[in-house]
DNA sequence: TCTTTGTTGACTGTTTTTGTCAAATTTATA
DNA sequence: TATAAATTTGACAAAAACAGTCAACAAAGA
């Protein structure tokens, strides 16, 4: 199971693809120190970073998404002893809602 | 399937007990306005007031809290497309990390 | 050593959130 | 209806969270 943040894939991905702070952040029009911390989770990333960041390492967006979302979604919870049994009924909700959409 | 907010149900609740605001607000030393707002979904409920609300209304304080994080779950994930895939990754996660506890 | 790369912290301004209050509205009751 | 009680609403200010800019610093390589 890959247990790696969102952060370390993204500086993974940027390494993978032999580019510096510098360069990337210049791609996607943000300050080097911001790129710098959001890879290493010191700075909340934005969808729209993640799209850009996709964009750039030709990376498959979908799954990036779904990384960011279940952190934002897991910062949420933090150690709440609950937090298991409210992502099982938010999963619930969500299906019936999807059912139900345009309703 | 219960499709009612945390707001509601405290709101329900209240009125079981035949509490008025006011002075729900004066036990749970918070103003009645936001209470209001609370109750009807307009400003975001704590985990704190939730807490004390459950304590006031004598009712089952796990129900509630799972209500109550699920739905900051669900705001979390919004109208995302992904956000059920999302929802079953912080699961693993959140399984995985309880496995692993301590260590 | 010089150069490139990445990290850190201070500073600024902006947005978001929070608490407080009083006026306005709704609801219930005498 | 008139009065009181209950609830809602919006304005305001204080506090907290957040975002962008920059320069100094540290690390690693050529």
């Amino acid at each position: 199971m890959s247990t790696e943040t969102i952060g370390e894939k993204l500086r993974q991905l940027r390494e993978e693809n032999n580019l510096p702070l510098r360069k990337v952040a210049a791609l996607i029009d943000i300050d080097v120190a911001i790129l710098s911390k959001m890879e290493r989770g010191e700075r909340k990333l934005t969808k729209e970073i993640v799209l850009k960041l996709a964009d750039t390492y030709k990376y498959n967006v979908d799954e990036l998404l779904v990384l960011f979302l279940s952190e934002r979604i897991m910062y949420e919870i933090q150690d709440e002893a609950l937090g298991e049994k409210a992502l099982k009924v938010a999963e619930r909700r969500v299906k019936y809602l999807k059912e139900n959409k345009g309703k």
